[in-house]
DNA sequence: ACCTGAACACCGTTCAAGT
DNA sequence: ACCTGAACACCGTTCAAGT
């Protein structure tokens, strides 16, 4: 059923890139080791020659599920457009892909992948002349709602399409369309994050003027 | 080596109960249904006489974590307090036992749990004269931000528990300290949170008062 | 009402050995 | 360099049968 089951040797690539084909198709619980050979012609235990045990091979999906995060960066207006751009972008990859907010959230616990949201705010705060700490907290704050909101709302759509559902049914069409409530619900909380950095940032400011200003007037 | 392997009867609430108790002694990744069954002297099919399924004990156990949770109200000065007391208690809920975040957060995605944030934040709503639809967006927000971060802060305290760490070491002691650098990082964001919040409600007022400057204008 | 015994259909991982 | 074959030590869940 799923091709390049013929005898040629697989790469690393190779295996990442079946088992984010097998996610999509059948979902994390179902992306096991002994699926994932087979659907490549391959003893489970060739595995362990291209990764050294499964978390390491998820975190490479994690990685080509994230990779779509490169192409945003946070040279918008304000910081507070970056902090949109960024959250928003981190949501439409994790959408992408089946349970990719569950797969992404370990391993980003795990240590194993990088925060995606952190070098990209770092980069629009230093744009902007608005200190590292204040862009760190913040990516702290939209990585971690992001991935959450989403887990959320994938764990819930996984839920309909096993037909759980009692009433409203499945919204049909697997794909989120672009107009679901969900959208509106986290486009304002990461309007309300936005929000806050400003705050911190404005706070800032008025504590390095007052701080100017005590200065200026004791040298005065 | 656990007690109660004696020829009682067990209640729905001892297997939570030891459940929980095989969490904070030997982690999520230990907590089987054998390990259970057999801390409790029985067998493991036993259990599914008081549970339908392993999710639904892990549920409970959720439940038991986030108990203290009742005990928090939304009664502070301001929206802004709410928040923080609020995300601060249901963080000191999670770090109260072990891998407890991961398990809350997928209990949580799962709907087999409700928000413990919502109803506190959402009394407070009330208290202050703020709609409910801003005190859910908020609530979201917070319960996200603190479970994703919580959840790796716990994990990150896991892997230095089994010596994955090359210098600084597991910083001693099970327990998060007091002063721990990440609690100054978790207030800060929370903080920022808040604030979003404050300005969303200012916003919503602003809007407010222009519609009823507009209604008297086009009335007088 | 609560539990046993036995089975079913799986897992991830290791490792000697092959090519 | 890349993979096979076979095993090890597990899982969650079901279900007839017991008391």
């Amino acid at each position: 059923m799923v091709a390049s089951v013929n005898s040629r040797r697989r790469s690393r690539d190779d295996v990442a890139g079946m088992a984010l084909h097998l996610l999509d198709e059948y979902g994390l619980p179902d992306l096991t080791m002994r699926h994932l050979a087979t659907a490549l012609g391959v003893q489970p235990s060739a595995l362990y020659w291209h990764f050294p045990n499964k978390q390491a091979l998820l975190a490479a999906v994690s990685e080509r599920i994230l990779a779509p995060m490169a192409e945003v960066s946070g040279d918008g207006t304000s910081m507070h457009d970056a902090v949109r751009a960024v959250g928003t972008r981190m949501r439409e990859c994790l959408l992408a892909h089946r349970d990719a907010s569950e797969l992404v959230s370990s391993s980003l616990a795990l240590g194993l992948v990088s925060s995606p949201v952190r070098p990209r705010l770092l980069a629009a705060a230093r744009l902007h002349g608005v200190p590292d700490a204040l862009a760190e907290v913040a990516a702290e704050a939209v990585m971690h709602f992001v991935v959450g909101f989403t887990f959320h709302e994938q764990q819930r759509l996984a839920a309909d399409q096993l037909g759980l559902l009692p009433e409203t049914a499945a919204s049909n069409l697997g794909e989120a369309r672009a107009g679901s409530p969900a959208d509106a619900d986290f486009a304002e909380a990461l309007t309300m994050i936005a929000h806050g950095l400003e705050v911190s940032i404005a706070q800032h400011r008025d504590v390095q003027k007052t701080r100017r200003d005590e200065l200026s007037r004791t040298a005065g």
